[in-house]
DNA sequence: CAATTTTTGAGGTACGTAAATCAGAATTTG
DNA sequence: CAAATTCTGATTTACGTACCTCAAAAATTG
């Protein structure tokens, strides 16, 4: 069976306070011992019983989710999302807290990150802002021995212990990829085409990663696509419809619109209004109840997405393991990018 | 804090045993004191604690793994990760096991299915071969209130608790939307364009739905492309190289190759070797070292992939939610399709 | 070498549940 | 109404670990 403390005790010849001081790095062993004790429990294989150990420490991982209060479905969803993991937290000896910020404001994340470090919880996941104040309050949070896991959106060059969202390098570089293929044409080929990418504001570190693989591919692979200069919609429905039915107007032979950020349901709304003469392929993020009718519906030709539900799991999950020093199983914490057609749709 | 069976027993004005009794059905409660017992719970919202009962019962959840003994790179894969779940074993309360079975033989399943009906083990789970007797030995494990996940195969209309794979019906209409758009032809159109299919057998139930998903959208969505008859490539790469090669010999004009099986690496070199005068739009399944190479190459242009990974965790963790008699989270246990382009490559 | 400090042992309690025993109470049966 | 049966309560042990106290042994210091 599996050894347990009792059986290392007795093969190390020490007593059971012994063990327990060596497993639990208490003071109060001689180095000699240590090492002895040490040697047993490798040779054993003894894994410590985590249930029983947290039964003995009543402990409950208690977690802050720190969450930008913002209003679009994605957004929304998250939200969601945390809210059943706390709703499931009581059989898995979690506590779970949302703390919510206003989007967009790096002071205000940070304010809540010091607060939340006051609170000296097991774990912290965090929506990240790209800013040097918001590096810093991180690493005030590990400095504390705090794990933080970024989500949605990382932090690079911080002490982060982990990033829970996927790689937008990558989601550009599939969209690009996506629209080329869509776009080119195997036969003739050499014509020029226009392509248009809607974006919710260049300051936001997602949307500059998308935009760059998105640009990349096409730069490298489809010389006849040029990507004519973004727009900006603030991941606003209202303001991203009159942008994009302003360039369609401009543009009536747009052969393609690669909306990198939210505010789908005004896209949409612009692509079918315009009813430009041949309908651009249009690739977007997020499955959302609108862009998922859009993709029944034709109006979109591919959504690219990012499970919140995975990310949150994940997030815990992680979160759990840096709690109790043990290692990620990382091909399980790897987020995809999920590719939406309208015939695969879940 | 959270209510314990003592909190239960003091309130509900009965002792522990009773408590335990009502909690664990057992005999020898009055249905009066059994219903005062079970409103106290419900009214405290107590939930067990599963670490505890587990550390009590001192139970280790014996599974058992049947796996096809094929050698492909797929299976092999699988059989890793079963593997490595089983290292990982230890600090998780389970006891793995794995038991091979010849491939595509109904019978070898059926007595692999009852020989572990013997062992009454937590849970099985197995990747099913379409047939009655196999449904038969299922329902014979089920009846011996033994959970049931089927792997990477389905078996429909049978007792399984749970199907761990993909839906092959959505993959193969993804891959013909796939093949659709990469071959369809915005400008000119009109074009005839042929496409070969190379399965690995029509015999299992997979390559079926694929192949499918695939013919209904090309029908209904590309009536420009023509589906030639399926070649069987019985997932072994020398017959799909040969089948393959005389197929661009005859078709040199070949638009598009889906493989809906294994034995992609043959597939490659064939399609290497004919340097057929336009390149065919190559849509497989199953993300390999091979198909990897292939798509950076530019030979393939889309991989659908399943994750063996998650699908063996995710087996692993409902059977281990079936045998507590939990609810398993739907959103978290769905097996997603992956769609890879050399863009997304993880 | 005595005084002090450090290390170790022994033992206990606790976490929340499972499961068992045994005795007493309530109920049913003849 | 006695006997048999069925319920119920009280109590105990166990699971594997954490953490506490107290005393004894060993090592270190002056």
């Amino acid at each position: 069976m599996k050894p347990t403390v009792h059986d290392i005790a007795k093969i190390a010849g020490v007593s059971l306070a012994t063990v327990d001081r060596v497993l639990n790095d208490r003071p109060g062993v001689r180095a000699v011992t240590r090492s002895k004790v040490e040697e047993v429990i490798a040779s054993l294989g003894y894994v410590r019983d985590l249930a029983a150990a947290n039964l003995a420490k009543g402990r409950t991982y208690s977690f802050t989710f720190i969450l930008p209060a913002n209003d679009n479905s994605f957004m929304i969803g998250l939200h969601e999302e945390v809210r059943g993991a706390i709703a499931r937290s009581s059989a898995e000896r979690t506590d779970i807290r949302i703390v919510d910020v206003p989007p967009f404001d790096p002071e205000a994340l940070v304010a809540a990150l010091d607060k939340v470090l006051a609170e000296k919880p097991a774990g912290v996941a965090f929506v990240a802002i790209d800013a040097p104040d918001v590096r810093a309050a991180a690493g005030r949070l590990r400095e504390a021995g705090i794990p933080i896991v970024t989500l949605v959106s990382d932090l690079p060059d911080s002490p982060r212990d982990h990033y829970a969202g996927i790689d937008n390098i990558a989601a550009g570089r599939t969209a690009g990829s996506l629209m080329g293929r869509f776009l080119s044409d195997p036969l003739t080929g050499g014509q020029v085409r226009y392509v248009t990418v809607l974006a919710g504001s260049m300051l936001v570190r997602d949307h500059r990663e998308r935009l760059e693989g998105f640009s990349t591919v096409i730069h490298d692979n489809y010389p006849d696509i040029r990507i004519l200069p973004v727009l900006e919609g603030r991941d606003d429905p209202a303001l991203a419809e009159t942008t994009i039915y302003d360039a369609l107007r401009r543009h009536p032979d747009m052969a393609g619109i690669y909306s990198l950020g939210a505010g789908n349901r005004g896209l949409i709304r612009a692509v079918q209004k315009a009813g430009t003469p041949r309908r651009p392929v249009v690739i977007a993020h997020e499955l959302t109840a609108s862009t998922r009718a859009a993709l029944m519906d034709g109006v979109i030709d591919a959504v690219l997405n990012q499970d919140a539900g995975h990310e949150v799991r994940s997030a815990i999950r992680v979160l759990k393991a840096k709690a109790d020093g043990l290692p990620v199983i990382a091909a399980q914490e790897r987020i995809r990018i999920d590719i939406f057609l309208k015939d695969n749709l879940p």
